[in-house]
DNA sequence: AATTTTTGTTAGACTATTCTAACATTATAG
DNA sequence: CTATAATGTTAGAATAGTCTAACAAAAATT
């Protein structure tokens, strides 16, 4: 399989997971990539039998292609990691570099990488990383958006991984694993104001606050 | 710059330090791309400035193209580098991988690496990493081969990095380092016994020994 | 139900990289 | 100094991946 190919497995299958159905154009705004290209590369991985492909029908991937986007993804996440737990990467940094790493063609070179970092399930942004088989555990997290005051939750996830939105988290002092407890819901905007680790309190806007994936506590 | 300009680059970079002159019919064997193929890139490169081209004339890289050809040379040398010292793989094992991941785009991660091994001079096989301005120590090592009875050396490189030769030598249990001392050579057909630590003797072909460089002491 | 908008498809072109076949030049050997 | 061999170049075609322009179908609006 192509470079291009896995990027197409990989974008089919995370939009699978946000949305009902996945369209052409969903792809195409995706991997910024012109509705005609897609059209004809979704034709090419129909043949491959990784995509079941009708005309004017929304995409979905077969097995095969949720397993190679799988692993795909395992490869990325593990990099990922790699990249945060062994070169001192920021979590904001590493993507652009895992959407390369991830198509070195070398089974083992990733399984070291698993090794190395002791099996991890999760990546630096608490994405789950696929196993050997390419099958993604089901995350059940709610958003902080979403939790009431008094509500004390863990911070396990985030919804975006947007440059801007990991700076911020940054900024704000949150990690993954911290204790949020929520103080105070504005009315006119839904901004939250939360106490963090019984520490620190900070204030943050509905976007971030929907972006913030917890575990409630009790 | 492409992943395939960069091969070709770094093919034409190996050529020239071993051979006075390039030809087009050495680069298409050295990278098994037919001749009318390389002929065609060349001319690219050279409209890029990174080959000097005439028709029929030998292949030079130009000071850019040498500079490029050394970054890339550096990158693959520090990942080979980094495969052994910290994924745990055989010197015999890193080529192929490290043939792939010198292309990534990122100059931080390369420079991560390089902090990582703590700023290595030599690969594994004891070829020198070039420096951040792609500039390559030029190393004056000795073939074993040429040594005469009773000379001492220490092993500092090999001549061939081809998998069955690094194989064998891990099998002769000879490493990087080693101090070899020459004890005996057939005169038939100069295969060579020596004394390896002053501790296990070895028989070598001189095929074997023409790959072993070593630095005479004194 | 008719019209407009959105989405999807087809056709045809372009770049990068590769190939084979044919021809040209240079080098080598008698 | 020719004839042959080796090397190099040109021409033309193929594949992968991309694009724009034009047309078609489906969905949304009046
Ligand atoms: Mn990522
Ligand atoms: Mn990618
Ligand atoms: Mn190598
Ligand atoms: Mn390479």
């Amino acid at each position: 399989m192509t470079l291009t190919e896995e990027n197409y497995l990989k974008a089919l299958f995370h939009l699978s997971l946000e949305n009902e159905e996945v369209s052409v154009l969903d792809l195409s705004k995706s991997l910024n990539i012109k509705m005609p290209t897609v059209n004809s590369m979704v034709k090419k991985l129909s043949s491959k039998e990784l995509i079941s492909y009708e005309k004017y029908k929304p995409l979905t991937l077969t097995q095969g292609g949720k397993r190679a986007a799988g692993l795909i993804i395992r490869k990325h996440r593990l990099v990922e990691m790699f990249l945060v737990e062994h070169l001192g990467f920021g979590w904001d940094e590493v993507h652009e570099i895992a959407e390369q790493i991830e198509h070195i063609k070398s089974q083992k070179f990733f399984d070291r990488i698993d090794q190395l970092l002791d099996f991890p399930k999760v990546d630096p942004h608490g994405s789950p990383i696929p196993d050997i088989n390419g099958e993604v555990a089901v995350q059940n997290y709610n958003k902080l958006e979403e939790c009431l005051v008094n509500q004390q939750a863990t911070f396990m996830s985030v919804g975006s991984s947007q440059d801007s939105f990991l700076k911020l988290i940054d900024k704000l002092n949150l990690k993954l694993g911290d204790k949020i407890k929520v103080l105070e819901i504005q009315d006119f905007d839904k901004t939250m104001r939360v106490l963090v680790n019984n520490n620190s309190e900070q204030t943050l806007s509905q976007l971030v606050a929907t972006n913030i994936l917890v575990k409630l506590n009790v």
